[in-house]
DNA sequence: GTGAAAGCGCTAACAC
DNA sequence: GTGTTAGCGCTTTCAC
């Protein structure tokens, strides 16, 4: 392994002049510089990453920590998340470390007691996530990739579901509805549940009650504060084929569940139903999936690649400065009408 | 941040004693072991990574290089496989770090040079990869996840795809089908192609071909072999109708496509094509997909959980022993039958 | 069984 | 502008 030490010896330099040209080249003369990066080109060298991070007690990585679930309850999109983050990461120059654990809390202690990263992104953030303070506690810098009821000082990036929400159901209102049902994403059971689905249904009613809609919201948890009818099962399909079989009258549906658009073609299949005509439908979707899965319905997009990026730009900002004071950012998308919410009559 | 040394004081113990009692206890007395221990739960003390690292030259980390697509043309099940792999790689104590870049070849010769990882998987493998010869000129240990046409002598971990060929034509072929449409994944372009979609198809005509069916292959790219009737376009929905709107008198179809299956019910319903009455399915789906999709059809699932276990087992091996003999692990499953496609008489 | 000491490759005062 | 040098925290050889 080419060091350092060979590089000086071969340019006819010191260490400390060769260090320098990696770091701040402008401190070191026109012409060493050229000496030592001939001599670094002939001997193919590349900094020793171990080294430097014990040095600098800086590894240049970034933590991401997604929870372990099985495959079946996995985001459909996290692999796009990943990508993206890491992407984004390696472009600041960072690199970035996969943390995903059964155990997050332990995860998140481990992480910030070895010093391998020097921030951390969680992943999929629930209500009452108790990694949240397990970070704080940990005390490396941390951002929130979700808002979850208590931030306890620390950054948050997410889509703004509530605005999606309220885009959303003044899609339908506009256009003559007065009686939705919403479909959303399970909101987890004793453990608090996936707090974004929270945010998107208080919103949704909220915004239904201001403008006189009837928001009927089929129950998928035990857990649950808001009244609903039925209890629904986990499979995305057979959820919303319950949803619609339970309000039968009802002809307007909000999705915001990747799992349940993907599989809503199919439902509407097996049930008859055609949209618009039988069902107007608009969701909240990721457009990477959107693109992808020629999903047919009027939605509001969700910027994945975006969130991505304003995640590790928020990291990166907090590592470099500890005393900034805590910030939220929500990214949010304009609505995009494909038609399939009809307008109806009273 | 707490030390070796600070434990070694606490302890009343040389840094040399600490040190054994973390990588080697039992040459150490158990009196110094417990003295030991108490100190590190006392002071809080956990290694630092880097230092060991630079220390043992070895930094306990596994790279995973995955192509950083965009969001449209990536892989549905990235995350999963993801996900999969560091957990398996924590569980055998190495993270795993992600190198998703533009330039995979860069990303192999930094990888190698840079030694942040032991080991690198390589994912998403194409037919003429030229990330297998970086990677074998960097000397890095490196399994390819995923088979190219050649794989000079590394590792090769994968889905038996040409056994889930297999097992989907006789499947049709001994409930009396003799032709047969498939629709695999685009096999790319200029650049080589995805070679799993390769190694499918060649499997599935060859099978066809031995037990006397027709096999209908629709053209999806400019660089394909063995001839076809029609051009496809990049959209699996649209490609899925093209494929069938070709062959119209054709009852069975074969899907190898994630995006296709997922897309497949919706092309269905705008064809009024009932399954399994007037169109015969089977599919090769993961299962992490097909457990959340309600995907409907006679399946051979593949197992991505076991292929990242084995892929992950493998490259620690090669890591820990340079010399032994490359080997190649296909993972297969057997076929479930749901019913979708259906017996036909002559 | 235990400890002293020499690195691992790099950075960053500090002196010149 | 350049070089000397003292670490960063851990592992490991070699005496004892």
């Amino acid at each position: 392994m080419v060091t350092i030490t060979d590089v000086a010896r071969e340019a006819g330099v010191s260490k400390t002049t060769v260090s320098y040209v990696i770091s701040r080249p402008s401190r070191v003369s026109a012409e060493s510089r050229d000496k030592v990066r001939r001599a670094m080109r002939k001997l193919g060298y590349t900094v020793n990453h171990a080294a430097r991070a014990l040095s600098t007690a800086r590894s240049m990585t970034l933590g991401v920590l997604a929870p372990a679930e099985d495959e079946a309850s996995m985001s459909i999109t996290r692999g796009a998340y990943l990508c993206a983050l890491s992407n984004f990461a390696r472009l600041k120059g960072y690199d970035l470390l996969l943390l995903s654990d059964p155990d997050g809390v332990r995860a998140v202690r481990d992480a910030a007691d070895a010093r391998k990263v020097d921030g951390l992104i969680i992943m999929d953030i629930r209500r009452d996530d108790p990694r949240v303070r397990a970070a704080v506690e940990g005390g490396l810098p941390t951002v929130l990739l979700g808002i979850p009821a208590d931030s306890m000082g620390l950054d948050e990036v997410d889509t703004d579901f509530e605005r999606a929400a309220v885009q959303l159901v003044r899609h339908f209102a506009e256009r003559g509805h007065r009686d939705i049902v919403l479909l959303h994403s399970p909101e987890g059971t004793v453990d608090g549940g996936a707090n974004f689905a929270v945010r998107f249904r208080r919103s949704a009613v909220a915004e239904a009650e201001r403008l006189g809609v009837t928001m009927r919201v089929p129950v998928c948890d035990a857990d649950r504060e808001t009244g609903g009818t039925a209890a629904l099962p986990g499979d995305p399909g057979e959820r919303l084929r319950r949803a619609l079989e339970a309000f039968p009258e009802v002809a307007g549906l909000i999705i915001d569940d990747d799992n349940a658009i993907l599989a809503a073609p199919q439902v509407f299949l097996e049930l008859g139903v055609r949209v618009p005509e039988d069902m107007s439908v608009a969701v909240a979707v990721p457009n990477a999936l959107r693109a992808r899965m020629r999903i047919p319905y009027t939605a509001v997009d969700i910027d994945l690649q975006s969130v991505a990026e304003e995640t590790v730009d928020t990291l990166i900002r907090r590592i470099d400065d500890a005393s900034r004071p805590a910030m939220t950012r929500l990214i949010s998308q304009p609505l995009s009408d494909r038609g399939s919410v009809a307008t109806v009559s009273h």
